[in-house]
DNA sequence: CCATATGGTCAACGAAACTGACCAATGGAG
DNA sequence: CTCCATTGGTCAGTTTCGTTGACCATATGG
């Protein structure tokens, strides 16, 4: 049998790893988290983000996205500051429950891996990173692409 | 810093994969595929699937799997046929447009698979897919998991 | 200083999920 | 055997989250 293609196993590790994530969230009191507030707040934790740079970010007109963000400042996990430089514009900055919210899926994200190097060892998981870093990094001008919705 | 989540590089990776793909697979004249079709297929390319399959595997209701299978099937990549053992069910059948596309898809991966083989050597590439696959089989009684939709 | 481009929102519409109601066939308990 | 609860599937109506179209306020270059 051909060799199972690489980003197949990419998308079942990621669903194995997203469902125990949102599982262990939920257990912290993270629920009815949209998929889409993920990528918002990772990008948004960078810097501050325009309407602009939400709607390009996840592929989406500026109406989804400023509707996406209506629903993510509802649940108090971005804020919307008036735009220091452009007074058209708003700034969008991440809450402090927002960055709970991503330090408890990294803190998560780490148990999960342990579970991982328990398996294949502690060297392989890191050769995983190491070598998945690289590969991204080469086709990004030596930086990681931004984590976007898949297609 | 602190490391980067493995399930957030795969994301990454996931995301540049996909994007490649469907360029390449609109190049050879499939367009307009929805992103739910290729789960659907992969699973019923290894064994016909009723729409209760559809609806386990996408983790949809069946009314919903019923209209995929409905789109699936005007679209040509599906067909329906009538259950050999339950008169009820119906018995969906990957077409030879749905295996086209699959071996597409397949064939690009693996061109893809070649440009990280360029950045990070074939034997890296091999290696993540292998440890990839011991994980995976470990938490799933030594098979791989079904492909599906990121949570 | 005016014309055009840009950031953002409101309103109406559409795609694709959902819930509820239902029918036909199955299959185990008596 | 014959019920009748369970299961596979669809039809109809609703909700969610995207879209397109229209519009205003501010920015910016000729």
């Amino acid at each position: 049998m051909a060799d199972v293609p690489l980003a197949r196993l990419f998308a079942m590790a990621s669903y194995s790893l997203i469902s125990q994530l949102h599982e262990r969230l939920a257990e912290r009191g993270f629920r009815e988290l949209r998929p889409a507030f993920a990528f918002v707040l990772l990008a948004s934790r960078e810097r501050p983000l325009t309407g602009n740079d939400v709607a390009r970010l996840m592929a989406m007109t500026k109406q989804a996205a400023s509707k996406l963000v209506d629903a993510m400042e509802a649940e108090g996990y971005l804020v919307r500051k008036p735009h220091p430089d452009d007074a058209r514009a708003k700034s969008l900055h991440i809450s402090a429950k927002g960055k709970r919210l991503l330090e408890a899926a990294e803190q998560i994200y780490a148990e999960l891996e342990g579970e991982w190097a328990r398996v294949i060892g502690a060297g392989r998981v890191g050769a995983m990173r190491r070598d998945l870093m690289e590969v991204l990094k080469a086709s990004h001008d030596g930086e990681l692409p931004p984590v976007r919705p898949v297609w």
